[in-house]
DNA sequence: TGAGCATCTGTTTTT
DNA sequence: CAGATGCTCA
C-alpha cells in the first residue's frame, strides 16, 4: 500500500547508537527545552537518553504517558527520527489515540506515519500486509474469545473429550496459555505425556482447533502476536524490512507483556546482517545511512516503560520477568526510575505503599506528593451489595453537590456480576452512569449476527459465521440440514460456503433446498458488490450492511416482530448501521476488512467518552491507566478481592493485591473503600469477611462512616436501612455462620413475594410506576427509606426526579418512573 | 422444525 | 441468578 519509508534522505542512524543531547547544529536545544518543561530531573533523562535500551520504571501517576509523548516528540522534532520510523506499543486502542494527539499537539505538526497502536493492531497491520507469506488470505478472520468457544465446544463434542473434562473454557485457557508461549500443537506433543488419554486427547483438541482456524482462515487473538512473530522467523528478508523501518520502538505497560510479544519486540530490535541490507538495497530500498562499518543496520533502539507493581494479567500469560530482568536481557540498558507521583494526595500514596509493600520479592519503591495529605480514605462497611451501592450513590450525589462533575467519578470493581446491584440503584438515584466494558455492544446477539453476515462476505471460508447466520433469521434450515451440509462439504472436500452453492445435490426438500440456495446467492450477491472489478464501483461497508439486511429480512423480523425485547434489538442494528456508516466517512480508503478489524479490536477501556458527563463503572482491570478526582473501590472482602479463584494459583494473592493497588492509585483527591457484609451470589447470600488487604492500610488513613466492627455490633447504627426488607436477609445477617437467607425477621409475613418483587433485573424493566406524578409537598413512602417529602421536581417525560426529603433516610434524588415509591 | 418448559450448572480479570 | 441444555409436543 504505502511505502514503508520515506524514501528521501532519512535521517542518520546515530540516534540509537550515540548518547546525544545536543545535535551539531545546536537546534535540539531550543526545540526541545519546550519538551522539556516542567518535567522533573528523572523525567527529562527519560525524554533525552538516546541508547540502544532504555527502561523506565514508572509508578502510578508519575507522568508517564507525558515522558513518552515527549521522548516520541523530540525524536521527531531533533531530526533524529522520520514518524514512520517510530513504532509505540500501548495498551489500548485509546491510548495509542491519546498519546498521537498529544504527539501531534507538541508538535505542532502532522506526526504521520508513526506507528502508534496496540500489539494486536500492529501485527494485524502486518499480517494483512504480509498475507501471502503468511500463508493467510488478507481477508482473514478475527476471532474472539467467543469464537473460540463455539469452536471449541465443536471439537470437544465431536471427540466426546468431555468425558475427560474439557470445557470449552479449560481447553480455550490452556490453549490459550500455550500460545502465549508460542508453543503450537506438535511441539506440545513432542513434551507431553502420551501415555496419559487426557493429554493425547488434548493434543487432539488443540489439533482439530489449530486446523479449523486455518481452514476458516481465521486467526484468534493469540495468534495474531504469535504469527506475527513466526512469520519474523521464517521470512528474514521480511522481517529486515520491518527491522529497517522501526528504528524506534517504545512499549507501554511493559509488564503485562507475555512471552510471545516479548519476543516479537526482540525480533524487531534485532540488527540486519550485511547480506540483507545489501539485499535490501538492491531492492531499492536505501539502506546507506543506517548501516554501520561492517554494513549490518544496528538493532532499532528500545524504549519500556513499565511498573512490577501494576503486573496485573499474569492470568493472561502476562511475564513480570520480562520487565524485571530487562537489564539482563538487554545489557547496557539505561534504567531511569520515576517516583514522585503528580496524581493523588500523599494519604492515598501512603495507603498504596503500605499496601504494596506486602509484596515480597518487589524492587522498593515508594510514591510520594508534594501536595500534602489532602483528605482521609472514607470507609464504608455495609450490610449488602445493595446497602453498599446506596451509599456509593448517596456520596456520588453529595460530590457532585460540592462541585465534582460526574465524569470525574469514578466505581471499581472485581467482578463484572457486581455491576447489577450497582445500576440497579444507580438508575433509582438518577445518577448518571455509564458501564465501560461489560457486556459490550459488538457481543449482543443481533449485532454479532449482523457482524457475521459481513464477515461471510469478506471471508467466505470462515464456516463459524456462516454457521451463525444459516438460520438467523429463520429460514427453514435447522439442526438437520446443517449437519447433511457438513458432512457433504467434507465428503466432497470442498468449503461449507460451496457446499451450500451445490444444495440441490443434498436431496432435501425442495423448500429447504431453495432457502440454502438464496442464501448462498445473496452473500455472493453481497461480495461482488466488493470485487474491484465490479463496474459498479466497489460499495462501501454500510452499503454491503444495508444490502445483507434487507436481502436477508434481518432488520425487518426484528422490526415485525411481537416480542418487545426485539424493538431494542432493531435499534441496536440500526445503531451498527450509523456506525459503518461513521466509519465511511472517518476512513474513505477503509474497506470491509477494515471495518472488520477495527471492530475486532476495540477493548473495553476504548469507548470510554471523557466528555460524557456521567459517572464510569468499570472493573479494575479497565481501570488500569486511568485516573479519576474520586473513585469508589467496591466490594473490598475476603473472597473477592483476592478473588476466591486467586487463592489456589501461585502468586495469585500477590496478583490480587496489586490489583488493589492499581485501584488506590487511579484516585486523585478521594476514595471510597466499602465492603458489603453480605453479598448476594448465584442467587445465594453469602456472608461476606472484610479483605485482608484492608488491614494493610495504617488505621489513621481511614475514617470509618461504618467500620466492619460497628456494622457487627448486635443493633448497630443503620444509617441506611436497605437492608430492611427484600425477602427477609435484612436482620439475619447477626446470625452468622452465613446461609440462613431464609431467615424471617420475626413480625413478617412469610413474604408472599410479588414476582416484581425479583430484585436483579434491571428496574428499569421491571418496576413502572407509569403515570405517577408527584409534585412539591406530596408526601410518598419508599420501600427502603420510609416516608419523606417532595420538594422538587426536576427532568422531563420517563426522566423526571423527585428531590425528597425523607423523615429519617435525609435527602435523596429519585428517579420517579422506576423508584420503589408510592403517593401517600 | 421450532417453540416452550424443566433441569442443571457455573461462579475472575481481557486483547 | 442467568445461560445452556435437553426434553416434549404441536
Amino acid at each position: 500500500m504505502t511505502t514503508l519509508f520515506d524514501p528521501d534522505s532519512p535521517p542518520t542512524n546515530q540516534a540509537s547508537a550515540v548518547p546525544i543531547i545536543l545535535d551539531s547544529s545546536g537546534q535540539l536545544l531550543g526545540d526541545d527545552a519546550s519538551l522539556l518543561d516542567g518535567l522533573n530531573p528523572q523525567q527529562r533523562i527519560a525524554v533525552e537518553y538516546r541508547g540502544p535500551a532504555l527502561l523506565i520504571i514508572a509508578g502510578a501517576g508519575s507522568g508517564k504517558t507525558s515522558v513518552l509523548t515527549r521522548r516520541v516528540a523530540s525524536l521527531i522534532d531533533s531530526r533524529e527520527a522520520w514518524p514512520s520510523q517510530i513504532l509505540a506499543i500501548t495498551f489500548t486502542n485509546k491510548a495509542a489515540a491519546e498519546m498521537r494527539e498529544r504527539v501531534q499537539a507538541l508538535l505542532g505538526q502532522g506526526a504521520n506515519g508513526m506507528w502508534i497502536s496496540t500489539f494486536h493492531s500492529s501485527c494485524v497491520r502486518i499480517l494483512r500486509r504480509e498475507a501471502e507469506k503468511a500463508g493467510l488470505g488478507a481477508n482473514f478472520s478475527i476471532y474472539d474469545s467467543s469464537d473460540t468457544r463455539v469452536t471449541l465446544k465443536r471439537i470437544i463434542k465431536g471427540l466426546d473429550a468431555d468425558s475427560l473434562g474439557f470445557t470449552p473454557a479449560n481447553a480455550s485457557a490452556k490453549i490459550s496459555k500455550l500460545k502465549n508461549e508460542l508453543a503450537d500443537a506438535d511441539s506440545y506433543a513432542r513434551n507431553a505425556n502420551m501415555s496419559d488419554p487426557q493429554e493425547v486427547m488434548f493434543v487432539e483438541i488443540f489439533r482439530q482447533y489449530t486446523r479449523r482456524l486455518r481452514d476458516a482462515s481465521a486467526l484468534d487473538f493469540d495468534d495474531l502476536i504469535g504469527e506475527t512473530v513466526y512469520l519474523f522467523r521464517a521470512f528474514p528478508d521480511v522481517a529486515a524490512r520491518y527491522r529497517r523501518q522501526f528504528r524506534h520502538i517504545l512499549v507501554d505497560e511493559y509488564q503485562d507483556t507475555n512471552h510471545a510479544q516479548y519476543s516479537l519486540i526482540r525480533e524487531l530490535t534485532r540488527p540486519v546482517t550485511a547480506a540483507l541490507a545489501e539485499d535490501m538495497e538492491a531492492q531499492g530500498l536505501h539502506v546507506r545511512n543506517l548501516q554501520d562499518a561492517t554494513g549490518a543496520i544496528p538493532g532499532a533502539s528500545l524504549t519500556v516503560v513499565g511498573d512490577s507493581d501494576q503486573s496485573i494479567y499474569a492470568f493472561r500469560g502476562a511475564d513480570i520477568r520480562n520487565i524485571s530482568e530487562f537489564e539482563r536481557d538487554f545489557p547496557g540498558a539505561k534504567v531511569v526510575l520515576l517516583e514522585q507521583n503528580y496524581r493523588s494526595t500523599q494519604n492515598i500514596l501512603s495507603a498504596a505503599n503500605a499496601v504494596i509493600s506486602h509484596n515480597f520479592d518487589r524492587k522498593d519503591k515508594k510514591l510520594w506528593s508534594a501536595d500534602g495529605p489532602g483528605e482521609k480514605i472514607v470507609g464504608y462497611t455495609a450490610y449488602s451489595g445493595h446497602d453498599e451501592a446506596q451509599f456509593v450513590a448517596d456520596e456520588i450525589e453529595a460530590l457532585h453537590a460540592t462541585g465534582t462533575a460526574y465524569r470525574d467519578m469514578a466505581v471499581f470493581y472485581r467482578t463484572n456480576a457486581q455491576t447489577r446491584a450497582l445500576e440497579e440503584i444507580l438508575v433509582r438515584a438518577a445518577v448518571p452512569y455509564r458501564v465501560v466494558g461489560g457486556t459490550k455492544f459488538y457481543e449482543r446477539a443481533e449485532i454479532k449476527d449482523a457482524l457475521a453476515y459481513l464477515i461471510a462476505v469478506a471471508n467466505p471460508a470462515d464456516e463459524l459465521a456462516l454457521r451463525r447466520i444459516l438460520n438467523t433469521p429463520k429460514r427453514g434450515i435447522g439442526p438437520t440440514t446443517e449437519t447433511a451440509l457438513l458432512s457433504f462439504a467434507e465428503a466432497n472436500e470442498i468449503s461449507y460456503r460451496q457446499a451450500m452453492r451445490d444444495a440441490t445435490a443434498l436431496g432435501l426438500g425442495p423448500k429447504v433446498t431453495g432457502s440454502i440456495l438464496q442464501f448462498a446467492s445473496l452473500l455472493d450477491e453481497a461480495a461482488l458488490k466488493l470485487d474491484p472489478e465490479n463496474p459498479a464501483g466497489v460499495a462501501n461497508v454500510s452499503e454491503v450492511l444495508t444490502f445483507v439486511l434487507e436481502q436477508s429480512g434481518l432488520l425487518t423480523g426484528l422490526r415485525n416482530s411481537r416480542d418487545p425485547q426485539d424493538e431494542a434489538r432493531a435499534e441496536n442494528i440500526e445503531e451498527f448501521i450509523a456506525q459503518t456508516k461513521d466509519f465511511n466517512r472517518e476512513n474513505p480508503d477503509g474497506g470491509l476488512v477494515d471495518f472488520l478489524t477495527q471492530v475486532s479490536l476495540v477493548a473495553a477501556a476504548d469507548d470510554l467518552d471523557d466528555e460524557s458527563g456521567t459517572v464510569s463503572l468499570m472493573t479494575l482491570h479497565t481501570a488500569k491507566g486511568l485516573e479519576y478526582d474520586a473513585v469508589f473501590l467496591t466490594g473490598v472482602e475476603e473472597g473477592l478481592l483476592p478473588h476466591q479463584m486467586s487463592a489456589g494459583e501461585p502468586g495469585g494473592p500477590a496478583e490480587e493485591r496489586r490489583l488493589f493497588y492499581v485501584g488506590i492509585t487511579r484516585a486523585k483527591k478521594r476514595l471510597y473503600l466499602s465492603l458489603a457484609m453480605t453479598r448476594a451470589q448465584f442467587g445465594d447470600v453469602n456472608v461476606a469477611m472484610p479483605s485482608r488487604y484492608l488491614q494493610e492500610i495504617p488505621a489513621e488513613l481511614i475514617e470509618w462512616k461504618q467500620s466492619p466492627g460497628m456494622a457487627n455490633s448486635r443493633g448497630g447504627t443503620q444509617p441506611r436501612a436497605l437492608n430492611a426488607r427484600r425477602d427477609g436477609y435484612g436482620g439475619g445477617f447477626n446470625a452468622r455462620g452465613g446461609g440462613n437467607r431464609t431467615d424471617i425477621p420475626p413480625g413478617l409475613p412469610p413474604a408472599p413475594k410479588p414476582k416484581t418483587e425479583w430484585a436483579n433485573r434491571i428496574t428499569a424493566q421491571v418496576r413502572d410506576n407509569g403515570d405517577l406524578t408527584l409534585e412539591a409537598g406530596d408526601r410518598i413512602r419508599h420501600v427502603d427509606f420510609g416516608d419523606g417529602r417532595v420538594n422538587q421536581v426536576t427532568g422531563e417525560g420517563t426522566k423526571r426526579i423527585a428531590h425528597v426529603q425523607f423523615d429519617t433516610s435525609g435527602a435523596k434524588k429519585l428517579l420517579i418512573k422506576v423508584a420503589p415509591i408510592e403517593k401517600i
